[in-house]
DNA sequence: CGGATATTTCGCCTCCCGTCGAACCGTCAC
DNA sequence: GTGACGGTTCGACGGGAGGCGAAATATCCG
């Protein structure tokens, strides 16, 4: 989904093995709710005796998973930063992933799949859609835009200049896990989406990440790649 | 960052063992590149005899960490969908987490920190700031938009009515990570926060998820919260 | 059908790691 | 000071998990 902001790779093992302990997990866990709790009180959350809560936090404190401060006799322990908490909130959203979803769980599942966005870019089933279409028609070869993908992209509102003089990267693939498939992502993603939406031809749905294709959209689409939907998939109803 | 919507807890650690093994972080991380892998070619890649890393194969479909799509004697093998993709990138960053930053990234670092988008709420010392401002002025009382509020939400292009009648929750309460302090989520804060970037009191920045107050945005806020800032820090710059 | 190859299952061994009790070090209260 | 309490360190114990080789199973190819 994020693959466009990927570090590179590194050792996640480590910082797997550090969540992977039960009494650990309970104790960041704990500190999810983003108030510093002291050692003592950790231990007595997690269930566990004060020594191997020490031992458990000394570890934490290693990997840099959370934060310690001092405070007279007390030591009040909290997360690390945010990422620490994404990467709990995250994990918990696996682990609680259902064998079955709900009819509204699962219809929203499919408008995501359908199109959403990923930070600031179209992806799902139109965004791979897209890129493919841009490909096809030579409006795209590699990371680079052809003149005929000037005019066009200049015919939907998408300042190219601008978004190749941003600071991020132009117009990096970016992993659709949903498709497996690579869809639009940088700058030039960002613009071309933000384009479509101001065209309304895409608006945001009520599910936060969620767009969805507007009438407007379709036809407007369906004469800019002459006649070639995005997806050939049905609408989500 | 995403307390609105992380699902009520669930053991962690389950999951987070089952990346914690060197061998099976090795097996995961290759399948991020979304193709599927045969049990063989992934023992090879891992450093890792056939028997080790079928056991390993075996651990993560039970937890549902990876599906295998059986084709002749071959057995493929893939991730298990976006969610588990997001895990792996999420903990890589963690786990990659430089001890000092580029001043680059330690730029970008502050501007996050000072305003960024949430999913599609305003969150980092802005955000926290509005919510702040807004009980301050007696528009939100818990989870609802005073007569006051309302006035004034209405003065933004607010529609509050809107919000209310969304399928998601309304104004929720929604962890800020960076702050260790509430800022305002749900519909509401959607609304608001696509009302000020329609005003052009913040415009998107070029980092994914960052945005920046305007001078209009800081004239008109002051004049909505009688003078005060929302953060009393000066802009990143 | 029979040999070759891919993958899994089965023991077995080893070693790491979480646990606890007890001792030790700081800090607070009187 | 001196006792009480919070927290960490130390040492020993036990269980669980990963590693491998060998045998079993499944699939392909001729």
């Amino acid at each position: 989904m994020a693959a466009e902001h990927v570090a590179r790779d590194a050792d996640i093992a480590p910082v797997a093995a550090l969540i992977a302990d039960p009494t650990r997990a309970a104790i960041l866990t704990a500190l999810l709710g983003g108030r510093a709790l002291a050692a003592g009180e950790l231990a007595r959350l997690a269930g566990v005796g004060a020594a191997t809560a020490s031992a458990h936090l000394s570890r934490l404190l290693d990997g840099r998973l959370v934060d310690v401060v001092r405070q007279g006799r007390h030591r009040y322990y909290r997360l690390a930063g945010h990422e620490v908490a994404e990467v709990l909130e995250v994990l918990a959203r696996v682990s609680a992933r259902p064998l079955v979803r709900s009819l509204r769980q699962s219809r929203q599942a499919r408008m995501l799949e359908e199109a959403r966005t990923c930070y600031d870019h179209l992806a799902g089933r139109a965004g791979v859609g897209l890129l493919d279409r841009l490909r096809e028609g030579g409006c795209l070869t590699g990371e680079e835009v052809t003149p005929e993908g000037e005019r066009l992209l200049a015919g939907l509102g998408v300042d190219v200049a601008a978004a190749r003089a941003a600071r991020r990267r132009f117009a990096p693939e970016c992993l659709d896990w949903t498709e497996r498939r690579a869809h639009l992502g940088g700058a030039l993603g960002a613009a071309v989406t933000g384009a479509l939406l101001e065209l309304g031809w895409y608006v945001r749905g009520p599910v936060p990440r969620a767009v969805t294709l507007t009438d407007v959209g379709r036809g407007g689409l369906a004469a800019l790649f002459s006649g070639k939907e995005l997806t050939s998939h049905t609408p989500v109803t």
